[in-house]
DNA sequence: TTCTTATTGCAAATTTGTTGCAATAATATG
DNA sequence: CATATTATTGCAACAAATTTGCAATAAGAA
């Protein structure tokens, strides 16, 4: 899995390094999005200042994304180092369910054709309440 | 369109104060979702504070609504206040192109069905490049 | 008009994000 | 493997953004 990252490094003349790793495996070792103070705490070993800078880069490079969540971002791995996919969040639980639409993603085509745009990054997200939350009646 | 807000405001038991219209005024005044710094700049008269808690309060009772916009958030009014419809985003010159898409909200729905979950909110966002700077090869 | 209390503004603290620069370590090269 | 080159790091210091506590104010009820 570092192989990839190797790859998009060498590409672009960037070095792979320990902080730049752990960075990335603790992105990669988590099932949902994580917000920076999240990363920073994780990485314990890695300086606060590293950590921004590493997040800069991996977005720019397309490595990392940045999702919307509730009042903050939080940051997530984007294929191929992550299949891509959209979240549904529970407003009260605070629960994430995964979601992968292949009809969304049509529609993302077609409103881009539509207007005449070239797209290069789509966010989406809905929220509310899950299946528990409904029934434990909030 | 004070009415709307007034309403609202009596419902939920809140009291609608000049910090209050001044904020709703200034988004209603916008074409575009506008960031907290704006917001406060447009608001000489109100405390920083209370543009925060403004703000907050608004996104509680689904005023406002936080959109995603590149690295920042921003805040839009939502529906009745605001037309419901999402954003296509030009990394490029920062154009933004409002959408209203009925194939959406259709895939929305269809996906909280799916998934027996009750949605309140969803975002939106397509990043990219608009005509003009496909034109203008960057 | 008076009363009640939600809301404001202010000051201060805290948290979050940025910048400059010398020390360090990743990679290329012999 | 040893050395040279330079991208990257950590640290300190700064700057900006957000939060908190509380007394003064003003919105809405009576
Ligand atoms: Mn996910
Ligand atoms: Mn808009
Ligand atoms: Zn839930
Ligand atoms: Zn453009």
């Amino acid at each position: 899995m570092h192989n990839e990252l190797e790859t998009v490094f060498a590409k672009e003349g960037y070095r792979l390094t320990s902080p730049r790793r752990a960075v990335f495996d603790v992105l990669h070792g988590s099932e949902s999005p994580l917000a920076i103070a999240v990363i920073i705490k994780a990485c314990p070993d890695v300086d606060r200042v590293s950590i921004y800078r590493t997040l800069e880069l991996f977005t720019r490079l397309g490595i990392t994304e940045i999702i919307p969540f509730g009042w903050k971002q939080r940051y997530e791995l984007t294929s191929p180092f992550k299949p891509h996919h959209h979240h549904l969040y529970c407003t009260n639980c605070g629960v994430l369910i995964d979601i992968h639409s292949q009809k969304l993603e049509q529609v993302v085509a077609a409103i881009a054709r539509e207007q005449d745009f070239q797209p290069a990054a789509h966010k989406f997200e809905i929220t509310g309440l899950c299946r528990h939350c409904q029934a434990n009646i909030q």
